[in-house]
DNA sequence: AAACCGGGGGC
DNA sequence: GCCCCAGGTTT
């Protein structure tokens, strides 16, 4: 664990002193605090701003007043509660942890970390969330506004996603976390992280932990936590067969509707040469391989493409459906192409002999 | 355009 | 046990 810049108590005092004046004391999940009340607002809270989710909260307990309520509905009433939210699949798991809870443990909430993380959509963090909040018991919070605070104050090099740096950071908050006043303990590490320590303009001038605070000292609070490291582009390759008939038209098939290049029209794409020759003997068994041009690479967001065009030459037209046609580089179709397709068929057209420089 | 986020899931 | 991703929003 990195050194801790105040000892517990010391922590707690200057932390609650800052949350009894400038903590959120009034939201909805704050009054009448059932754990079920809390462990709703938890999850809506995981991926929403507290101004959103306050409404969707209103509804959601008027709708689905208690775990009962919740596990006896269909599905589709819960995800329409949660439209608007997005992460639907949070909406989905809440409603499957009702139905566990009214199963496995007689529809309460169980107050131990271990049961509580073993109901879907619920880990740690939000597990100890829920029992600090509505029983008061000591349990420890990371979330990401928790994360930030502790990372800036502690200057804790790396990226918490990395094990190494989750530990310690895990380990600085079990550190701090109190055993009295819990609920209010819990609200002010978010509080504080959300409305102080904030990720683009942290309000160092009034925080009550500016004399310690390692990362401010050093004049460097943005540079904690370190963001995820820019991983280096995964490289796929394909092949991509250039399909001509006697005329010089080239083989195009349409791309399934969702996913890369959706609904675009492309050359037909194989992992290697042997299943695009197996393709070739059922679909064009008089097709003759031509050269392989040499490979090219397309980059994506997220990842770079090694396209390696392989010609190959047909006697006749072969069978056309919908989702294929001959295309005539000389006279284009207007039809929407893959960009690195569009420009190989250029460098087909009559007017260029060169593929496509790399 | 990129960062963000707790949990789930793949390996 | 480690790492990566989904899925919308914020910066």
């Amino acid at each position: 664990m990195p050194t801790p810049v105040l000892s517990p108590e010391a922590f707690q005092r200057r932390l609650l002193a800052w949350f009894d004046r400038h903590g959120r004391h009034d939201l909805p999940w704050q009054e009448e605090r059932s754990p079920y009340r809390v462990w709703v607002s938890e999850i809506m809270l995981q991926q929403t701003q507290v101004a959103t989710v306050i409404p969707y909260f209103e509804r959601f307990m008027t709708r689905f007043p208690d775990v009962a309520t919740l596990a006896e509905a269909d599905q589709d009433d819960v995800l329409h509660l949660w439209t608007g939210l997005g992460y639907y699949a949070r909406g989905r798991n809440l409603h499957k942890a009702a139905r566990e809870i009214v199963e496995r443990h007689a529809g309460e909430l169980p107050l131990d970390l271990e049961a509580l993380s073993a109901l879907p959509g619920i880990g740690r963090s939000t597990a100890g969330a829920i029992i600090a909040q509505s029983s008061g018991r000591r349990a420890v919070i990371l979330d990401g506004n928790v994360k930030r605070s502790l990372a800036r104050l502690h200057a804790v090099e790396g990226w918490p996603g990395r094990t190494a740096v989750s530990r310690s950071l895990w380990a600085l908050a079990e550190h701090y976390t109190p055993e009295e006043r819990l609920v209010d303990y819990t609200q002010a590490m978010m509080d504080f992280g959300a409305t102080l320590c904030r990720r683009g303009q942290p309000d160092c001038m009034a925080c009550p932990f500016a004399d310690v605070c390692v990362a401010h000292r050093r004049g460097e609070e943005r540079r904690f936590p370190e963001s995820k490291p820019r991983k280096a582009l995964p490289t796929r390759t394909t092949r991509m067969l250039l399909l001509q008939d006697p005329e010089g038209r080239v083989l195009l098939e349409q791309r399934p509707s969702s996913g890369l290049w959706g609904g675009l029209w492309g050359l037909p794409q194989f992992d290697d040469i042997a299943s695009l020759e197996a393709w070739l003997d059922s679909h064009a068994p008089d097709a003759e391989l031509g050269r392989a041009w040499s490979p090219f690479i397309h980059v994506f967001s997220h990842f770079r493409l090694e396209i390696t065009p392989q010609l190959a030459h047909c006697r006749g037209a072969s069978a056309v459906d919908e989702s294929r046609c001959w295309y005539d580089p000389g006279n284009p179709a207007s039809i929407g192409l893959a960009a690195p397709v569009k420009s190989l068929l250029m460098a087909l057209s009559p007017f260029s002999l060169e593929p496509p420089a790399s």
